[in-house]
RNA sequence: UCCGGGGUAGCUCAACUGGAAGCAGCGCUCGGCCGUUAACCGAGAGGUUGUGGGUUCGAGUCCCACCCCCGGAG
């Protein structure tokens, strides 16, 4: 890549908006980062592409040298109608009403933005387009993500839509894109076996750098798993492998197991954002929620034995202080912990692997060693 | 001491001329958060309306006394 190798398997935070949330670009590097993933639905309503452009492009912009990846804006085109996305694509209803006007056709998508509610259009081509301007190493083709509550036949018209999409979209990169840009395509099905075995080869045929799975996955992690086992053996094994969205530890593992090597999600950091801190613990779901009234005279670090500046310097007491009063430092520390929870998590796998001990490594952590004492 | 204003949920406050005490904000407790509409969203608990009398079918609302708080005057 045109700005840095990146070491697989891989966690890539999510920089949305042009920055991770609460961090500097030198801090998310220092973490050991190479890689974070912007929006291209996002930055398009504000500041705009072009905006950015003529500051050099996305990484300039953000002051960010390594590294970045745009993610294509039609995961955000589709929350647009759906609200609540994780409800939605999890099988649940949403709490948060949708009601944007969002209307898919062949062509693309036409929506109201969020901004200023002025009419927009997002297609294969401006995805494209956006994209470039953004000059991000990697840019995903743009796709429809399938719901969890689209019957199979609507699913499959869209899966198929979503590979006349791509087409376009590399024909437009070939004809115009940055030739320093690599592309993933994105497979779509939804949870039927025969869709996703022919979107996967649909994208294994064209001339992709890599391949993402997106869409829904089913409700139950069972189900997630289920679908990714019969689709990841469909995908070039010489091609990187994108899992987008999904980011709990325990389908980290899964996820690494099954030889997926980038994984993006919001979880570290917006969980952060709302008190809430990654820990080696199966039951509380790897997490600690350090707003609970327990956590006010805790003057243990929130992972014992953690290297981070957090756990070396802070107690539990002070962080759930911090987030009991929505202090902006508590926001920073706990995602300054959380991302670098991930990373050792990452670190400790990709070494595991090296040293043919994966299995082990991620027993131990779904069993609830820290990563650290995982690698022993 | 006098005049005025005020005591309703843990806090700040609602409740037209007396008619079932509030979808109130904050806080608290519990849920949720997975290609970020998210420093966010949802649910719940919580009141003998300062105290004691009185009028009335009915009083947070009116009357009397007292206790606190705020402002002003002496």
């Amino acid at each position: 890549m045109a700005h840095g190798s990146v070491a697989t398997p891989a966690f890539i935070p999510l920089a949305t908006k042009g920055s991770v949330r609460g961090l500097s670009s030198r801090e998310v590097a220092e973490l050991g980062y190479e890689l974070v993933l912007g929006n291209t639905f996002h930055l398009h309503l504000a500041p705009g592409e072009q905006a950015i452009a003529d500051r050099g492009g996305l990484r300039r912009f953000m002051g960010w040298e390594r590294a970045i990846i745009t993610d294509s804006g039609g995961f955000q085109v589709f929350s647009l109608a759906h609200g609540g996305v994780a409800d939605e694509i999890k099988g649940r209803r949403g709490s948060v009403a949708g009601g944007a006007k969002v209307e898919v056709s062949e062509e693309g998508v036409a929506f109201q933005s969020l901004l200023d509610g002025s009419s927009r259009f997002l297609g294969p081509e401006e995805s494209m387009r956006i994209q470039a301007a953004l000059d991000s190493d990697i840019a995903l083709t743009f796709d429809e993500c399938t719901p969890f509550h689209a019957d199979r036949d609507y699913t499959a018209r869209s899966t198929e839509r979503t590979h006349r999409w791509l087409d376009r979209c590399l024909a437009w990169h070939e004809a115009e894109g940055p030739a320093t840009q690599a592309i993933f395509g994105i497979v779509q099905g939804g949870v039927h076996e025969d869709l996703r075995r022919e979107s996967a080869e649909r994208n294994s045929a064209a001339p992709v750098d890599g391949i993402a799975i997106g869409g829904t996955l089913g409700r139950e992690k069972a189900e997630m798993h289920r679908v990714l086992g019969f689709t990841l053996p469909l995908l070039p094994t010489d091609a990187p492998r994108h899992l987008l969205g999904i980011g709990e530890i325990d389908d980290l593992m899964a996820g690494i197991g099954m030889g997926i090597d980038l994984f993006d999600c919001a979880i570290p950091t917006r969980l952060a954002r709302h008190g809430t801190a990654l820990a080696p613990d199966p039951a509380g779901r790897f997490r600690i929620d350090l707003t609970k009234s327990a956590y006010a005279g805790d003057d243990s670090p929130i992972v014992a034995g953690c290297a981070c500046e957090v756990c070396s310097r802070h107690s539990r007491a002070y962080l759930h202080y911090l987030a009991r009063n929505k202090d902006l430092t508590g926001t920073r520390l706990l995602t300054l912990h959380n991302l670098t929870y991930m990373e050792r998590l990452f670190s400790g796998a990709r070494e595991a692997i090296a040293a043919g001990r994966f299995s082990v490594y991620s027993a131990a952590v779904i069993d609830g060693a820290s990563p650290w004492q995982a690698q022993s």
